[in-house]
DNA sequence: CCTTTTCATTCCTTGACAGGAATATAACCA
DNA sequence: TGGTTATATTCCTGTCAAGGAATGAAAAGG
């Protein structure tokens, strides 16, 4: 299961800074580097994690390597957000009937408590 | 900016298997405990750092303590994902395309041959 | 070929985190 | 009050990941 390795390569702020980077466009890794502030060696290493998640995939062009994101794994994240997601609607949703049904409901205590 | 910790809070699997538990419904720790096949103390220990990263909340209940998912941190990772829903919707799109005008793009030999 | 550019990979050190064992804390009960 | 249950916290240790420095590797160009 890649499912690990996704999230432990997401779980670090700069890698999440590189997908956020190559949302905007695909870029060759000094761009990264040089947007990022890290050293190119660290930059080479979150790119490799990523790669290995499946986060990102390469290009070669000429001397450059052109990175570029893969969006199959976050289909796979929001497929994992989907079951909360509902929790979320729910929790919405009674929300909105407390606020509608404020005086229409004994069982549940209003903010007295 | 508590994002850091909600992303290193579900890094762990131990605590995504956590999440997923208080997802079906609120439990006690013990239930949790026996759930994970983890030490008490290390669950514990996991309990906090959802805690921490606001991702469930506590409710005491005699010498019990309750614990439950707390949907806000979930819509905050919707919203992070939002961007990239988008991209996955475009690459959906072009896939369309490509599957849809097969015999009308010239450019694009078929899978003949 | 030799050099330059661009990137990847090792080596090494340091810091963070996980897990177990033991201990503390808090609530309930007799 | 003393004891039991349920949970949190501390201490200690091993593991793993990140970052810097140095080095390796591949492509382009003279």
């Amino acid at each position: 299961m890649s499912d690990a390795s996704l999230w432990s390569a997401l779980a670090d702020p700069h890698r999440r800074a590189i997908v956020a980077l190559l949302l905007e466009r695909p870029r060759p890794v000094g761009e990264i580097v040089e947007a990022c502030g890290l050293s190119q060696p660290s930059t080479s290493k979150h790119l490799k994690v990523l790669r290995d998640a499946g986060l990102v995939r390469v290009r070669q062009d000429a001397q450059r390597r052109v990175y570029a994101l893969d969006p199959a794994p976050i289909a796979a994240l929001d497929a994992w957000l989907d079951p909360y997601r509902r929790l979320w609607n729910r929790s919405l949703d009674a929300l909105g009937r407390r606020l509608d049904e404020t005086s229409d409901d004994p069982d549940r205590p209003s903010a007295k408590d």
